[in-house]
DNA sequence: GGACTAGGCTGACTCGGGTCAAGGTTCGAT
DNA sequence: ATCGAACCTTGACCCGAGTCAGCCTAGTCC
């Protein structure tokens, strides 16, 4: 994510939604004019941060929503009386954080930046309101929730009685696809995350992650350098992902 | 779940929500009365499953929850190119089923019955109208989904590095923990599906599912006689999931 | 430029849990 | 009471991936 360029959503000072390149993906997609201009009213100017930095800390009260708008963070769960870390997921441009948050009222896990980022604070009890009185933000909403719940169910099958190479295969096939929906290429982008945070994605060791790429390399699946992935065949990693 | 007594929610014909004994677990958990009583006036009389039938069926197109209102279903996922079948979860009485279809409006899995069980329908769209003009019950269909998605995330960290060992204790603990919100016994319950579901959920070979829980008896910690269950120690199996 | 550090790669060894196979149990149907 | 199917248990064997250890590279700070 070092190429900037590649990576849409920049919202220099001053704009608003409707200038910024993530429609489609964010939740304000699909919004009906008036709607998008309201929900642009609550949005402060997008918040930078630093690699490293928290943008949320596990217990804390919840009480705003963030859409990521550049950049890339993890979400980093520390399960009671653990101390080993566990990375739950990424978040990419367009997407929202904190969803998991509403029900309890307080965040199950710590957020991230994996890079320079910035994102959008969205005030839950505002957002409540607006919802309110706009249904298609309110569905928006309820939809945005649907699915992320589904893709942590793929991701359960994913973990579920996979082989690491399947794991991997399905990591990377994943974050393709998601980058490709931001307008990015589907072959090649860069990973901002480490072996060690993929591997505690996947549940795998972080050597193995690093095995499994230099054998997928050998076998011209993609190509590496460093944090740089470039995917050669997808047809081979699907067909890797749904052996036997 | 054989004993029926065990389980609340059975709801006669003919009587509603407020005589139900999901309160507190339900949907219609904490709604003010006007508007449990439009809820209820959505719920057709609950429709009875026999163990083996399917609610839904993996692929179709979506347009109703459920409520389950008494027995118990698992979610049953077919990935894509992929003969083997991953159980992604599981329903107790008072759980909504169908949520995950919302956002792409088309079920990603099947959900069947595990043994004699009934549940309510709850027409998506006439949810939606209702929502519209309710805000108690748009923001507790909210923190539902919120509430889910925390869980599948606490289910993603249970397998991901963790030991068949961790993975079963946690199972257990969390199985024990959604009985006792619903009024059951913390300590002794029946397992409404087989080792093989049990397996497939957590990621192990039900051989393994088999070995462990007779490890676990041996040492003290549960009873199981058949899919009968009795916990006697929850301390020690949250030692072993906190252990290292 | 040099040194320090975080991150990444690779090899050797070990072991948890998958696989295969055989036998036992439970329960419903006839 | 008998049969069969589905489910469960147990043992033997083996392989994938974890762990430990050592080394390399890139980036950063003096």
């Amino acid at each position: 994510m070092t190429a900037s360029e590649q990576v849409p959503g920049t919202r220099t000072p001053g704009t608003h939604c409707d200038a910024c390149s993530l429609h489609g993906v964010c939740l304000t997609h699909d919004l009906p004019e008036e709607t998008q201009a309201s929900l642009d009213a609550l949005l402060d100017q997008p918040r930078p941060l630093k690699r490293g930095q928290a943008l949320v800390t596990q217990g804390e009260p919840f009480d705003t929503l963030y859409l990521v708008r550049s950049g890339s963070l993890k979400q980093v769960a520390r399960p009671l009386g653990h101390e080993a870390e566990h990375v739950v997921g990424f978040y990419l441009p367009g997407e929202a954080v904190g969803l998991e948050a509403i029900g309890e009222r307080t965040c199950p896990a710590s957020v991230v930046a994996l890079e320079t980022a910035f994102v959008c604070a969205l005030p839950y009890a505002r957002l409540r309101e607006l919802c309110q009185h706009n249904t298609t933000l309110n569905e928006s909403l309820l939809r945005h929730m649907s699915r992320e719940l589904r893709s942590e169910q793929r991701q359960l099958c994913l973990l579920s009685g996979r082989t690491a190479e399947q794991r991997l295969a399905g990591f990377l096939l994943g974050l393709s696809e998601r980058f490709h929906q931001r307008g990015c290429s589907r072959y090649r982008f860069q990973l901002a995350m480490s072996r060690g945070d993929i591997g505690s994605h996947l549940g795998l060791a972080l050597e193995t992650v690093s095995r499994v790429l230099g054998r997928f390399q050998r076998q011209g699946l993609v190509q590496v350098a460093n944090r740089e992935l470039t995917l050669l065949s997808l047809e081979g990693l699907h067909a890797i992902l749904e052996e036997r």
